[in-house]
DNA sequence: TAACACCCTGTAGTCACTCCAGGGTCAAGC
DNA sequence: GCTTGACCCTGGAGTGACTACAGGGTGTTA
């Protein structure tokens, strides 16, 4: 089939397919008289394993990894768990950060109900407010140098909360 | 103080202090005689107000929008609350994506568990599998053209199962 | 004087695509 | 035979948010 057919068979875009045969994860096809590349059902087993593991979120290189194994069954398959496991452990850290996430815009959403200004805004008021926290390593140690450009806006609106 | 005191105070890395620098969101600060840097407190409450946004994995297109209702805080906060809103939603979706992600994952991982070849690995097995049967709409719809490279590695590793 | 930490600019690389320009190929309809 | 339009080709550039590096200058200490 031509790539055009394969993306359609396995819904992937065209450009991924010929990024993918650049990238060295899909091999070179055949080509037909006119230079049409012509792809059969090993390519299309191939790009739905690769996108099966995208689907995973697993990087371009470990797919290329476990293309690897699957060309060479006799292997030992210990790294192929200890690559599971990494990409798991990987997805479990970024779940938690994600959920912290969540969880600190849904409480700066809350600071902001009806329709006022900006300088008014909770939420733009806690998110000054605690950037200015977070930098407060700064103004409990080092004294603040010459800063002639200062009276800053970020201060001004942090101020007007109070 | 310098880039690098700055870089101290905020935990950010000089090169990405510079990066927001060119890329608009941090003013150019005055330089001393040498050429060198010099930064004052506003600009450290505004990197620390940068990452804070970048920590909620706000885009800097947005982080931008953000530091203009800083600097002009008589306007209506309403887009603020949308930006806000966008970022939850974005947020709440990849959070589920990433539980999906995980849940099979961890499916995955149980497939294998004594270390074994390649060719019996379960996980290994799984993936193929479930490619396969992603691709089956090809399977099921339009017969396969001439395909001289067939004999798959991925056919011949998912019968290896059976 | 040398060593070393720090700073400068400009450019290129990362990941996984995505888009585009400028061209060739092919089947259908006039 | 000609045109239209869908499809294909290559090579290169752009995306976001950094990160790394080459090749140089500056400042302090030994």
């Amino acid at each position: 089939m031509r790539i055009g057919e394969l993306g359609q068979a396995t819904g992937v875009d065209i450009e991924t397919i010929r990024y993918y045969e650049k990238a060295g994860l899909l091999p070179e096809p055949a080509r037909r008289n006119n230079g049409y590349r012509a792809y059969g059902a090993s390519h299309l087993e191939r790009l739905a394993f690769i996108r099966h593991c995208r689907a995973l979120d697993i990087s371009l290189a470990d797919v290329k990894r476990l293309l690897e194994f699957v060309a060479h069954p006799e292997v030992d398959c210990g790294d192929i768990d200890c690559l599971i496991d990494a990409q798991l452990a990987r997805v479990r850290a970024r779940l938690e950060s994600m959920r912290a996430l969540e969880r600190q815009l849904s409480a700066l959403r809350s600071r902001c109900g009806a329709r006022h200004s900006a300088g008014d805004c909770g939420i733009l008021h806690e998110l000054v407010a605690a950037a200015h926290g977070e930098a407060c390593a700064y103004h409990r140690g080092v004294p603040p140098e010459q800063d002639k450009t200062a009276t800053s806006d970020m201060a001004s609106a942090g101020r007007r909360k109070a």
